[in-house]
DNA sequence: CCCCGTTAACTTTTT
DNA sequence: GTTAACGGGG
């Protein structure tokens, strides 16, 4: 039987819509193609499981993969149930992870000995190990930093979560490991894949502490399952047990961070992992004309491992993708300028566009462009909003505070402004505060802002400046606007801002009461301290404002405009360089291009340069693969030429031959 | 011990 | 063009 409400909730969707909302008698893989209603079909859902099979919100644990989708569905929901919801449980992995842990935080001590105080980020990760290479010898340039987080990363997630070690690993990452290990614990900090595997760790070992968790959420609704990793993936199974009310939403075509870990596999392996499930199929797509459909479906064909669907539309033809084989870098750049101001008079709001690319580094080309044009754009970083310099140093403050074992912070902030303590002076802080017997930040503090730390002379001086002020950001933890007022104003941080930066120490400023948007002060200091970790440029950007974004094709997910330019498509950039040797690789390179071709609603610009200057080398690659892979029937093709060989001279480092 | 200049190296995608 | 590491002067 079907309630009045549950009727209108359903006469809004087509027949497989409907059907993957309204059938709730087992585990439920809906595969939908970009552009078919994944969001709609979720938020329905979590309505549907309220209004017409009684589930109360709170017992549905909705994950997304950013807080932006997260954030959205939620508006979403509460406009159907058109009800003031408390208690919605939508959020990301991470955020799932970190909830947990603070919920569970006498468990975590009991069983796994350890206590989170700080979500450390990509950055912090970065110096940990850095130093830690440093201390035990050896060399940054046989094994990359950034070869050994990755390392340290995929031995974590791909360890055993019960006993919680990692996978075998090699010298000289095993070591390397350890060490790290062992001072996340010691500063009671926990990295990203810690939000994951501790949750995991804890369920695994405690019944009790399982079953009050499967209690808790009656039903599971996943998005972008495609982009599951391992962890994340057994957190669900865990959680769903065995009557298994799960709901997963995702598209293999979509699947674009198995460099980070996902497994595409978990989601094509749904039906054998989850028994008595159903699989429902979303392949109308709403979002792009015919056009642009016809040439992503022409570009994805070309992958072999993939669960075929055939997307199509009713929307008509619409106009062809525009191909442009520019001359060169500046060119293709200007071009796109040159196109966002006629699409401006054809009736496109700024905000209607998008520029995306493979790397980040190619932003400022564009936005060079857009600036000479008086475009107003937004970049768009994936990576933490919290990563800027000035929002990073004003949080370290914080985190000092609130955590005095947090040596990134001491090191990053313990002489800012500066007052007398060198790099030697901090280690020597370091080293005392550990031996501190109490763990009270407050008591700490002032211990040492009598003691000076066993310092002498000026060090002293400062250590005891520094200490004093990490009490006065305590006294204030229940209010963060006073607490950045006091870093700003009482701490000088706004001079320091000044003296570093004198044109842009204003908007850096600006961004420091940004993060007072961002986060919600209630609980305080720690609570938001570590939440802040996982908060991104994207969350918090603002729609509305009339601009052309700027985005990488990873972070235009889950995006869509009406009008998109995909620049840049050139062998090495898209498919990067780093990704054409392995096949698997290539199809995810493959994949991103499908993604990013899907975000267009009406218009798809694909630009191209035969030779361009990136990193301050001239290089000529050939015009990416993915371009001839569309068919001819979806695409005209504006090709600019060769370069004129008289201005050869302009080129300081083109290579002699080789074209 | 600190600061500032220089040089050198290096650039995928991110919760 | 950019940031990180290094070395010499204060």
């Amino acid at each position: 039987m079907i309630t009045t409400a549950g009727r209108k909730l359903i006469a809004s969707l087509n027949e497989t819509q409907a059907e993957a909302v309204s059938n709730c008698s087992g585990p439920l893989l809906v595969l939908a193609g970009a552009g078919s209603g994944k969001t709609r079909v979720l938020t329905h859902k979590f309505a549907w499981l309220v209004s017409e099979m009684g589930v109360a919100p709170s017992s549905i644990l909705a994950v997304t993969f950013t807080n932006k989708a997260a954030r959205e569905m939620q508006g979403r929901v509460r406009k159907l149930l058109d009800t003031d919801l408390k208690g919605l449980d939508i959020g990301t992995f991470h955020s799932f992870g970190l909830r947990f842990l603070i919920r569970n935080s006498k468990d975590l001590q009991r069983i796994a000995g350890r206590k989170i105080s700080t979500i450390i980020d990509r950055s912090d990760v970065r110096s940990l190990v850095k130093g830690i290479m440093k201390d035990l010898d050896i060399d940054q340039k046989r094994f990359e930093p950034g070869w050994v987080i990755e390392s340290i990363s995929r031995g974590k997630v791909e360890g055993d979560q019960k006993l919680l070690i990692p996978r075998v690993l090699e010298y000289p990452v095993d070591s390397i490991f350890q060490k790290y290990q062992q001072i996340l614990i010691r500063q009671g900090s926990a990295d990203f894949d810690d939000l994951l595997v501790l949750p995991l760790h804890l369920m695994l070992n405690d019944r009790e502490l399982l079953n009050r968790e499967r209690e808790r959420f009656e039903w599971i609704l996943v998005d972008e399952y495609q982009d599951v990793n391992r962890p994340q993936y057994m957190l669900l199974k865990l959680l769903a047990g065995d009557d298994a009310h799960i709901m997963v939403v995702g598209d293999p075509d979509q699947s674009i961070y198995g460099w980070r870990g996902a497994d595409m596999n978990m989601i094509l392996n749904f039906e054998k992992d989850f028994p008595r499930s159903r699989v429902v199929i979303l392949e109308q797509n709403y979002r792009s004309t015919s056009n642009i459909l016809g040439a992503a479906n022409g570009v994805i064909r070309n992958n072999s491992r993939r669960k075929p669907k055939k997307l199509w539309t009713s929307r008509a033809n619409g106009e062809k993708i525009h191909v442009l084989l520019a001359r060169n870098e500046r060119e293709e750049a200007a071009f796109v300028a040159g196109e966002i101001m006629r699409l401006r008079e054809t009736g496109y709001p700024f905000k209607d566009i998008a520029i995306l690319y493979r790397i980040n580094a190619m932003s400022r080309l564009y936005e060079e462009a857009l600036l000479r044009n008086d475009i107003p754009y937004r970049i768009v970083r994936g990576t933490a909003f919290y990563e800027r310099r000035e929002v990073k140093d004003v949080i370290a403050f914080m985190r000092l505070a609130v955590n005095p074992f947090d040596s990134a912070a001491l090191e990053r902030i313990g002489n800012v402004p500066t007052r007398g303590l060198g790099k030697k002076s901090l280690e020597k802080t370091g080293e005392y505060i550990d031996r501190n017997p109490s763990i009270f930040a407050e008591m700490i503090w002032k211990e040492i802002s009598q003691s000076g730390a066993g310092l002498a002379g000026k060090a002293k001086q400062g250590v005891c400046e520094l200490a004093v002020h990490m009490g006065r950001i305590l006294e204030r933890r229940t209010d963060i606007p006073s607490v950045i007022d006091y870093i700003m104003l009482e701490m000088s941080y706004e001079d320091e801002l000044g003296k570093f930066d004198p044109e842009g120490w204003r908007e850096r400023a600006e961004n420091v009461r940004e993060l007072l948007s961002v986060i919600t002060s209630e609980g305080g200091l720690e609570t938001m301290l570590a939440e802040i970790a996982l908060v991104t440029d994207l969350d918090i950007m603002d729609e509305d404002t009339e601009r052309v974004s700027l985005m990488s094709l990873h972070a235009a997910k889950g995006l869509e405009f009406p009008a998109i330019f995909l620049a840049g498509l050139e062998e090495t950039i898209f498919p990067h360089y780093r990704c054409m040797d392995d096949p698997d690789n290539l199809e995810e390179e493959r994949r991103l291009c499908y993604v990013g071709m899907t975000r267009a609603e009406e218009r798809l610009y694909m630009t191209a340069a035969r030779s361009r200057v990136l990193f301050g080398m001239t290089q000529r690659n050939g015009f990416s693969r993915f371009l001839w892979e569309i068919p001819d029937e979806f695409k005209s093709t504006e090709d600019r030429g060769e370069e004129e060989s008289s201005f050869a001279g302009g080129w300081p480092n083109r290579r002699r031959w080789g074209w």
